[in-house]
RNA sequence: GGCCCCGUCGUCUAGUGGCCUAGGACGCCGCCCUCUCAAGGCGGUAGCGUGGGUUCGAAUCCCAUCGGGGCUACCA
């Protein structure tokens, strides 16, 4: 194997580098998560880059959206857009000097050729030769003389830049994955700069990380197969001394959907903002993510970041594809939901809240005060934050709109309903002290032992009749909560309708 | 097609030659608890793709095969 070594005991410098297209991908932040996990334990660097060299795929809702992203979820970095840098600017779209200036030094230094070469004249030829025309590229214009490349321009044709790979084997010992093999034999000459003169990625990326200075590459499966041509490139980098070690690569799992369809883009499955708006935890949601190719140990799956940052170590991480699996992203997030401090939880439901119109922005002490006495009944019952919502509706909802759900009614609010109603009204109306255990023995006495009903058939009724749905938190503490006067009022109203 | 990667319960995984008649988690099923729903407790379901080697011994190493995936742009 012929990988140039790394300088071994440098500071760990790792970066994460997105392109600004679209929303952000789960699977985006599965690898921004994992370099962020692997700067922090190695007490190294993470530069966050931003890849945009494509005009016509980028755009600033992109970029909005990724920084939005990463301070949600509370990955942050340490040079980058927002904080700079020593090897500012961290966007390639005001990097394009520096990109010119680069392509020149490896075209002068013969590391770059001018290549002329329709995809029709490649294919041509691999066809005349019998070759398989799919091969790509044959390196054809490497050593072109300078009459034929200035006949090509006389025909009006601009030259794209290719990297002439000197190498044969660009093997590399992958920090997940162990030894993978490339011969040049399969790996063309890939075009670096555009004919109009723009950057590629195939320069960009590998220049850029040269430059920051990066020791580590950690980034999805999908860009494996370009790591050859990026050790070759680093070599010529090497040759004219713009840097004097390669990067060790580490190639994550790519993050499969549910039957291991692709998640694309679109897919609403993919998208990072959506779990946001069904209340996901940035800790839940991160703490599934690194459940997707690692593991924190044998018997144990919900963990902090802070523990992640303790024991990550990227050697560790499986090289087999993962599915996204829903079910236990809620499960795990769940459990960190339960695990908040309930003032914490308060604070991280309050904005569902308000964005159901439930409660004002800043509600007032009164409000608070229920909220913080309800909170750790409603903790325990969600997966995600926005379920509070539907579960604490009654208790914030103005009384004249207030209406038990129809299907609940249908259920639980029947003719049968009535005399339970009646005889709970009438036991609860007699009580002095509205507390949850005098609700529950009121209740108790007068439809468990008086009218001899199960209890799970008793309080159904009034269980919809006051928060209208078969499902909500503790009856009795709902009801202490409601207050005496709007309990009451929604049975008797419960009892109108019937 | 070519190149490359991957292959343990339905899913995510532990496993780096004996601790494995394969452990955990999610899901699912049952029971307990119980005012609904959760939570919690207990139990259950289910897996080393296949075939050859190597070895006293293989889920673990090798080969083949089958299967899945990625890449194959003047996208990233």
């Amino acid at each position: 194997m012929t990988t140039p070594d790394t300088a071994a005991d440098a500071p760990v410098r790792v970066r994460f580098s997105p392109s600004p297209t679209g929303t952000p991908h789960v699977g985006l932040i599965r690898t921004a998560l994992f370099n962020w996990a692997f700067a922090r334990h190695s007490g190294g660097r993470l530069v966050f880059r931003i890849e945009d060299t494509d005009a016509s795929r980028d755009s600033e809702e992109s970029y909005a959206a990724l920084l939005d992203a990463l301070h949600w979820l509370g990955l942050d970095w340490d040079e980058g857009p927002e904080v700079g840098g020593p090897n500012g600017p961290y966007r390639q779209s005001l990097r394009g000097e520096i990109y010119a200036d680069m392509a020149k030094r490896l075209l002068d230094a013969g590391e770059l050729y001018e290549s002329f070469s329709t995809n029709e004249e490649v294919d041509a030829r691999h066809r005349a030769a019998g070759r398989d025309p799919k091969l790509g590229y044959d390196n054809f214009d490497r050593d072109l003389t300078g009459d034929q490349r200035a006949a090509f321009r006389a025909e009006g044709r601009e030259p794209v830049l290719r990297l002439r790979i000197r190498e044969d084997d660009l093997s590399f010992d992958d920090l997940v994955r162990g030894e993978i093999s490339f011969h040049s034999a399969n790996v063309p000459d890939p075009v670096l700069v555009r004919a109009n003169g723009t950057p590629l990625y195939t320069l960009t990326n590998p220049v850029d990380d040269a430059l920051m200075g990066i020791t580590h590459v950690l980034r999805g499966e999908d860009l494996l197969p370009s790591t050859p041509r990026q050790i070759a490139l680093y070599s010529s980098l090497r040759r004219i001394g713009v840097t004097d070690f390669t990067p060790r690569f580490a190639h994550l799992p790519l993050v499969r959907g549910e039957g291991n369809r692709k998640l694309s883009k679109r897919d609403p499955e993919s998208n990072l903002f959506r779990y946001r708006e069904r209340g996901f935890l940035p800790e839940g949601l991160l703490n599934y993510l690194a459940l997707l190719g690692w593991s924190i140990a044998e018997d144990r799956d919900v963990f902090s970041l802070a523990e992640m940052v303790e024991a990550f170590d990227v050697t560790q991480v499986n090289a087999n594809m993962a599915r996204f699996d829903l079910k236990k992203a809620e499960a795990i997030n769940a459990a960190h939901v339960r695990a908040l401090p309930a003032e914490e939880f308060v604070r991280r439901v309050l904005p569902y809240l308000a964005a159901a119109k439930l409660l004002p922005e800043t509600p007032d002490e009164q409000q608070l005060t229920t909220l913080r006495a309800i909170a750790p009944l409603v903790q325990e019952r969600v997966t995600v934050l926005s379920e509070a919502v539907g579960m604490l509706g009654f208790l914030f909802v103005a009384d004249d709109s207030f209406a038990p759900e129809a299907d609940s009614a249908a259920k639980a609010l029947g003719p049968d309903a009535q005399p339970v109603l009646a005889a709970s009204l009438a036991a609860l109306e007699s009580l002095t002290e509205w507390t949850a255990p005098n609700i529950e023995n009121a209740l108790k006495e007068a439809l468990v032992d008086g009218l001899g009903l199960k209890p799970r058939k008793a309080f159904a009724p009034v269980r919809v009749a006051v928060t209208g749905r078969t499902v909500s938190p503790p009856l009795y503490e709902s009801m202490e909560l409601l207050g005496a006067d709007r309990s009451l009022g929604r049975i008797r109203s419960a009892l109108d309708a019937g």
